[in-house]
This record gives structure tokens, sequence and C-alpha cells, in this order.
DNA sequence: GTAAATTTAATTGTGCACAATTAAAATTTA
DNA sequence: TAAATTTTAATTGTGCACAATTAAATTTAC
């Protein structure tokens, strides 16, 4: 037996790792409508938000590098959901814009976020505080592996 | 612009998809001696907790499938970590132990975890209510999950 | 105004992650 | 106990996820 420090139990890095795969599992039913995986549901709530940006916009707003993206955006592309045009004023950078299709989709996702969670089940006040942890958590790693 | 539930940054559920990926990348300088990726550390973890347990079991304690682990468990074999063998009992079962090497590597894990935190740098207090709500929502979405 | 440095995507290669299927072994049931 | 069912890993196929490299375009410095 290891030392309790070395417990799995005792890490909250794993619970998070564990907890986010296990919810990108819950959303697979409710994203079936719409035809697409959790990642390309995050590209989509963005171009909802904003529509016609950058690759590279898209990856800060996501987190994610053009590795991860180009892809599947590509395989969003396939599907009919988006566009891919170099812009005009910067042949570098490459615009991301929603299809008719995917301007429709956000109708199929409109119930989405209250049926997650509904399934949740928790107080308004124990969500605020755990999510206002998860943000403060987020920015502080972010900024500690940019720095890097 | 869509509608306010539709707007990424009120998801908490992105907010720990997001988190979890940056704390894996936090980890990486910290795995360097033992040459590990962020998921073998895990079995480790679990490994020296108690030794020679089924696949079935690292998968139950990891929130992982033979999909993900068989592959990795060969990697690291390969690496001479584990070794794997058929269960003499029940030949479905295929038990997964340290080597030496894997046993001798907790040395070299030690200070992982303090060195984590220290970065993290969250009240006690904090920490304590963050990892609650985490192991609550696991617990419940992980329920979910299996139901269906 | 050109050379050097920077920015931006794309590509390549490796490693998860998981659904669905397969196959073998063990257990349960008729 | 023989047949049906269940359990357990492995396999297959698809989709992220990211580090490292490449290539093209733009910006900066001289």
């Amino acid at each position: 037996m290891s030392a309790e420090h070395l417990k799995l139990e005792n890490q909250i890095c794993f619970s998070i790792y564990a907890t986010a795969r296990e919810i990108t599992k819950l959303y697979k039913p409710l994203l079936e409508k719409l035809n697409v995986t959790y990642p390309q549901y995050l590209v989509l709530l963005i171009l909802w938000e904003e529509d016609s940006i950058t690759v590279k916009e898209m990856g800060r707003r996501l987190y994610l590098d053009s590795g991860t993206l180009t892809p599947m955006l590509k395989r969003m592309e396939t599907a009919g959901f988006i566009t891919r045009e170099r812009s005009k004023h910067d042949e570098r950078s490459v615009i991301v814009s929603l299809t008719d299709k995917g301007k429709a989709s956000e109708e199929d996702a409109n119930s989405i976020p209250h049926q997650l969670l509904d399934q949740l089940d928790m107080e308004e006040s124990e969500l605020k505080q755990f999510k206002a942890s998860l943000v403060k958590t987020l920015d502080r790693v972010y900024q500690i592996n940019e720095v890097k």
C-alpha cells in the first residue's frame, strides 16, 4: 500500500479527469438529434455566439490547437455544418462560418443545456461555487502552461 | 448572438472539459522523470496502492474500458513497468502486476502530488469543497450513464 | 526595401477514449 | 450435464488531443 498522498481517491485531478469523460458520455444521447460529437457541439456553440471567426480564435476559446481543430473542422465541413475559407486580408488565416444547416441546428440545441443541468441535479448555490472553482483553476493552470 | 443559455462561458461542463485537459498538460513536466503519460501515471498509482489486479478492476477504478486499457497496458509492458498474465483461476481475466522497475518508480513519484497542489494554489477549504462537488458529480453522472 | 523574425494553419506521428463486435471461458438454467 | 447466458479481454474503427515540424504569409528591424 502506497503512501496516503499517492492514493488515487485523494487526488482532485483524477476527479476532474474522470468527471470530464463521464460528462461527455452524458451528452451523447442529447447530441443524437444534432448528430455531432461533444467537441463538435462546442464548435457550434462558439459559432452561434459569433459566426465567421478564424481557426486561431476558435482555438483560443476552446483551448484547442490546430492539430485538433483542423481535422475536426474538416469533418464538420464534410457533414455540412460549416465552411472554411482563407481570409482575404491575411492569407494565413482560415475563417470558419456556419452553413444554413449549421445555423438551423441551433433550434435542435436549445433544450440541451437545461436537460443537462437537470441531470446534474445540483443546488444553485453549489453549482455557482463549483463553477467558480473550475474557472479559477482553469485560468490559473492555463496561465502556468502558457508561460512555459 | 445566440441565447444566453447556449453561451459557452455559461456552461459548467465546458469548464470541466477544458480544465481536465489543461491539468493533464500541467502534469507533463512532472512526469518527465518517470517517463509516462498522465493516464499511465494513474495506472501506476493504482498498482502502488494494490499490486496484481485484473484489467477489469483497473477499468472500474479508472472509469476506462478495455478498448483504452489493453493497448495502453501493452505499451507499459513494453516500457518495462508492468507484466500482464492470464489468471490461473479464471482464464478470462488478465492480471496486471508491477515489475521491479514499476515498483522502484514510486520513489520518483512521491513529490508529484505536492508539487501539483502547490501550483493549484487553492485554500484548503475551497479545495475540499471543490473536490466534494467533483466526486458528487462523478458519482451521479456515472450512475446515470451506467443505468442506460 | 530587404532580410530576419513572427504568425498562422496544416501535417505527421503517437497516445488516448469509446462504441461495437468477436471470441473464449465461466456460470446459470432447464 | 448440456444449452443458454453472462463475463472478460481483445479487436476494429472513428474521433479527439497534442507535440513537433513544415510552409506560407505577414510584420518588424535594419
